[in-house]
DNA sequence: ATATATGCAAAGGATTTGCACGGTT
DNA sequence: AACCGTGCAAATCCTTTGCATATAT
């Protein structure tokens, strides 16, 4: 079903097909602020594609993971949750996590504060670790609006 | 089988029993640097109690985190790892955390500079988003020295 | 036409639960 | 003695894999 991919140019000479399953996954996670997981995502294509399923969500998630087109996190509910790489979100990946609801707000305010002592970081870790630091992950718990 | 159990004023009034899986547990983490999985300890400690279950570390792991007395994180393996909550570790879990073979290192370096960014970004969080934090979490990923 | 991507069912791995027994209090 | 904690086996949940079919190129 070779449709308007909007998509299709993220993907060109990467990967040899691009498929209905492959851009109506990546639309979803480009079009929502949430953090879903395999599971919600199949939930909600299914209905309007009923033909898709849940082993090929996890290998596009994958695929498109490994593409570096999407994040993959973890916030300890025990199933992994994606979101998509936008521009803002392209190197971090700073959140704010209900530890009752399980809900996931995402800031990029202190961004140049956070970079900056990031950068001292990696710099000290590189001399004293000797360890070559590639990407980073802030994560506040805590409680939200509705349930503090 | 009432032995010297050297962590149970930890447990006064906590909960009712303190007993052998509990102690070995609990002094098990208090004793190594490493993060370890409900599989390892398991193994770990079935060679010198055979008696232990791994539905027991399971169990038990899950009455220590309750109590606060140990971390409970997840680096993406599939599998939750746990670590002793220490005096310098109580708040604060920043780990670098190779992407390659896995190892996790503990930093405690540059706590001071962190803390305060921490806290401002705490205290805007609590103003724009009306989020009340609690805790927090810093990971690096990249390569360690073997690695790299 | 050909090789890749998909869907289904089954397998795999981590964690949880039911239940009778054993150990602490 | 009473009751909580334990071990085993089975169940559950998320994720991966095998294989025949469907599909993009």
């Amino acid at each position: 079903m070779p449709g308007p991919y909007k998509w299709r140019h993220r993907f060109q000479g990467q990967v040899s097909r691009w498929t209905m399953p492959r851009e109506v996954i990546l639309n979803l996670l480009s079009r929502t602020s949430k953090h879903l997981s395999a599971k919600e995502i199949y939930a909600t294509l299914h209905r309007m594609y009923p033909g898709i399923g849940l082993t090929t969500v996890y290998r596009t998630l994958d695929l498109l993971y490994r593409m570096g087109l999407i994040h993959k996190m973890d916030i300890g509910d025990g199933q992994s949750r994606y979101e998509f790489c936008s521009g803002e979100t392209k190197r971090h990946h700073h959140h704010l996590i209900c530890i009752k609801c399980g809900k996931i707000i995402d800031y990029n305010d202190f961004i140049d504060e956070e970079l900056e002592l990031v950068k001292k970081i990696e710099k000290n870790m590189a001399q004293k670790y000797n360890f070559l630091v590639q990407d980073h992950n802030i994560e506040f718990y805590g409680l939200c609006e509705k349930c503090r």
